[in-house]
DNA sequence: CACGATACGGAGTGATCGTTCCGGTTGTCA
DNA sequence: TGACAACCGGAACGATCACTCCGTATCGTG
């Protein structure tokens, strides 16, 4: 469609606008000044500008970009032999790549602004519920839990892991409640 | 102490200040400017520093007030009969509450700045804790849990509240983890 | 190599917001 | 009621930050 061909130096500075805004979006999330961004990538401020509408736009890319990964890393698991085992590593690992990244942290957990909700990441979105739907075939999981149930508790989860860094028991006791089957509550 | 006793117009001004605070503070979190909460108090920007040194200063009284209702109630609770009950009961109106609360999920969510996670609501931490053991003696309540665990776990059961509201399944996947005894994790 | 199109850097702009300052007002007490 | 201290409102200040503008530099091509 519109790709007039880069100029070879306007290539070299969007892929290190890029590589930038990744890592320092992955520390700080959002919050980053896009100047500090600029800084980092050994550009201007007005070249990110000439590759990336707003600064808005620039962390939909990077978000985007990681989210594709998780979508790929879902796709190699969705043909597994054993939907229990497959959904659980994949749910595990999720949580902590994510943790790792604030960006993905806040774009999970974006409630406002409809592009996270409803369009980022469709692949990723879809995938995931492919791998519920296995494992919850195979009564690994229990069956009153859609899609958005669990991306819900994914953030959850990344809340839990941003408070208290690194203590595995309590996502333990998120998969414990994934598996109960039969809800007993007072 | 420090307690020169109040003009009455000042006494006055400082309750407005606080019950406006504790609105706007509710609905949008820190992130509401000081000058709409003075405006909401009818009151201009430089009474509200007569009052209160910063906004954080501010935050933190509204927050504090409110932690400590829920202090109160837990302390009706320790002395219940059935301690697991008198646990999930209390655990699940401090999330409903909480959830409704903008200021309060920030506060407990809150990873910098040691006055939320060493110092704030102190008692409610305590009687939190003393809640969880009782019911943990009981054995409704896993034991490879303690009060920090607990408290991560709130602030998560939050993020999940608020990314998808009015979820109540959600957060029974979430008792369901606690009341199991044996973690089977693959 | 020369020239036009493309891209760059970074100072500038406007908006937001926490905080301070001060001229005017109001409560309190003798 | 008069006078002083306490208090008030809100304009002004300074810092931050997303975004724009334009003179200059660089690339690609004939």
């Amino acid at each position: 469609m519109d790709k007039p061909v880069l100029r070879a130096d306007a290539r070299r500075n969007r892929a290190r606008v890029l590589a930038a805004a990744e890592e320092a979006f992955a520390a700080d999330g959002l919050a980053v000044p896009l100047d500090d961004i600029a800084r980092l990538a050994g550009v201007g401020a007005g070249t990110v500008y000439r590759h990336f509408p707003s600064k808005e736009a620039l962390f939909q890319a990077v978000v985007l970009e990681r989210l594709e990964q998780f979508a790929a890393e879902a796709r190699e698991l969705v043909d597994a032999e054993d939907p229990g085992a497959a959904f659980y590593d994949y749910f595990a690992r999720v949580i902590k790549q994510a943790s790792l990244n604030r960006a993905i942290c806040e774009a999970l957990g974006a409630t406002t602004g409809s592009a996270y909700k409803a369009e980022l990441g469709t692949e990723f979105r879809a995938n995931l519920a492919a791998l519920l739907e296995r494992a919850q075939a195979a009564g690994a999981v229990r069956t009153d839990l859609d899609g958005d149930d669990l991306r819900a508790l994914i953030v959850g989860a990344l809340a839990v892991e941003r408070y208290s860094p690194g203590s595995h028991h309590l996502v333990r006791v998120l998969l414990d409640g994934l598996r109960a089957v039969t809800p007993a509550s007072p």
